[in-house]
DNA sequence: CATAGATCCTGTATGC
DNA sequence: TGCATACAGGATCTAT
């Protein structure tokens, strides 16, 4: 499950694969992983040099060197971005292959559900004198860009009318954090995800979006969270912040800071996981 | 407009 | 053993 740690581990790695070189071929080799792609993919992308890696929240794109077009991607749950060897055998769910005028490595897409997706965007102005995908320029920016806004997003989500777990999973108030880093930035912070938001202080709501930052950060030392073979890098390895979660996935087990043992609730159609000592509801 | 819920997908785990 | 069901969940779309 790629949240913001996982994405930018994917976009380190790629960065260094992907800048400076020119977009050969792009086979699409299943139709629902560009299903949000409008035009001809390979018009858009065929013959342009890819600039570098860029990432807002969980999105990457690929902006063009010499036009104002970038490739977006979005891994959604199960999606890979690999670098591959000319000839390496075809992967299980290979869904898309970039290949360049190199003859380098190609990069691709492996996505065994299909919950992620490929497309070509224009650029525009993202408001602070940079450019960001037309496609996502509602995607907020997110805890590890040094343009977050924090006092904003504090008092955006404390006028909110809904409770505080799905603001931080809302990705145009705040981006990059999905379900594992809302319920360990939760346990952190000692906050039940179904507090209301407007019932929460400013201080408080600055103290979730810290550990929230917090957290992230630690994972992203770490290589990010994976608990399977889903979520690998560009290499096909995978983190082991997994090691680290507090309360996430620890449903029966003894809570690290009081012993009471995690519970595991239903939310938004999935899984919370809290300790019912540290954060009552 | 703001918010809530349904929906897409496939491999793995679990229950009977 | 085999079949059915639950589950994982990000972001978009639809409904209220």
């Amino acid at each position: 499950m790629p949240e913001l740690p996982e994405v930018e581990v994917v976009r380190l790695g790629l960065d260094p694969w992907v800048a400076g070189r020119v977009i050969a071929a792009v086979d699409v080799l299943h139709p629902r992983s560009v299903r949000r792609q409008v035009g001809d993919i390979q018009v858009e992308l065929v013959g342009t040099a890819i600039r570098c890696a860029s990432r807002r929240g969980k999105y990457l794109w690929f902006p063009n060197a010499d036009n104002d077009q970038a490739l977006i991607a979005h891994l959604g749950m199960s999606g890979q971005l690999l670098v591959s060897p000319v000839g390496t055998p075809d992967q299980k769910h290979l869904r898309l292959r970039l290949k360049f005028a190199d003859d380098g490595p190609e990069i691709r897409f492996v996505d065994q559900r299909t919950f992620g997706h490929l497309l070509g965007s224009t650029l525009v102005d993202d408001g602070s004198g940079g450019r960001v995908p037309e496609i996502i320029a509602h995607i907020a920016r997110d805890p590890l860009d040094p343009l977050f806004d924090e006092k904003a997003v504090v008092a955006r989500i404390r006028s909110r009318g809904s409770e505080i777990k799905r603001a931080l999973l809302d990705q145009s108030l705040v981006s990059g954090i999905g379900n594992i880093y809302a319920d360990e930035a939760l346990w952190r912070s000692g906050l039940h995800g179904g507090a209301r938001c407007e019932e929460l202080s400013l201080a408080g709501i600055s103290d979730v979006l810290h550990y929230a930052r917090e957290v992230m950060t630690a994972a992203l030392a770490k290589g990010g969270t994976s608990f399977d073979s889903l979520y690998v890098n560009v290499n096909g390895q995978s983190g082991y912040f997994d090691r680290s979660l507090e309360a996430y996935g620890r449903a029966g087990q003894p809570c690290a800071r009081c012993g009471a043992l995690i519970r595991r609730e239903r939310f938004m159609n999935r899984s919370s996981f809290s300790c019912p000592q540290c954060q009552p509801r």
